[in-house]
DNA sequence: GATAGGGGTTCCAGTGACTGGAAGGTCAAG
DNA sequence: CTTGACCTTCCAGTCACTGGAACCCCTATC
């Protein structure tokens, strides 16, 4: 299977397959004109990141699940340690967003959006 | 004023504020030894920079919303625009969390976390 | 006068996770 | 034989800083 087809089946851009060669996590065998020969393993590793990286995993957290999922020995506590720790980023991230949210939110509410130059959302800024 | 006092009143970063002379957000004088010399109007500005950077504006719009505030002649709508963008995009981002942060609880919540390799997030992951 | 420290200066490289583009090799169809 | 769609590598750019090296400036102390 050529990179285009690993594309299409996994909805991942080929660009981002050969990133994710480059970085290690796949190991795809070449054919002798030079083209990655992707398997079936190939194809299912890649559709496991694109779901982690989809749950916003970084790729580092992606590299670990992985080598988790491989390994049959694991403990499913390493697992939930990296899943919780991304949850409490993925809620900071929320309640920081939130709050940005709110405040823009009473600002664009309270702004004429008029020809007229007053604008709270400047006031603001400019006095916090 | 030098970029330490000027650091220690904005909260900014010195850094930081030497970043933003390079891509042209400030223009402080300089003192014959080549220090930068920051009158209270750089602080403002970068005062003003600060608080828009914390309600998550991207650099540009900071640029936009600055020359904005320094327009006697703006139009509020302008304004207006800039933040309801903005605002936009971080709603989107809240919702997309937010998606992430339900699957992820339920998968957290699934999985044993003991020393036996089952887990339910690994299953998630490898079969969508 | 030498030195130590705590400022300041520039410039270069790295971050994360790709993405775009150039320059060129390969292959099947017409 | 050429066209066009693939594939390859490598380099640069994204965003908003951040770290670090190498060096200059100023004051205080010995």
């Amino acid at each position: 299977m050529t990179i285009g087809d690993v594309a299409d089946r996994t909805g991942l851009p080929a660009k981002t397959i050969r990133y994710y060669e480059d970085i290690g996590l796949i190991r795809p065998a070449r054919d002798p004109n030079g083209y990655r020969s992707f398997a079936e393993t190939d194809v299912h590793k890649l559709a496991f990141l694109g779901r982690a990286r989809a749950l916003g995993f970084s790729v580092e957290d992606c590299r670990t699940l992985l080598a988790l999922y491989e390994d049959e020995t694991r403990n499913s506590a390493d697992v939930k340690r990296v899943a919780e720790q991304h949850l409490a980023r993925i809620e900071d991230k929320i309640a920081q967003l939130q709050s940005m949210r709110d405040t823009l939110t009473h600002l664009v509410r309270d702004c004429a959006g008029d020809s007229r130059p007053d604008c709270p959302i400047l006031t603001d800024l400019a006095k916090g």
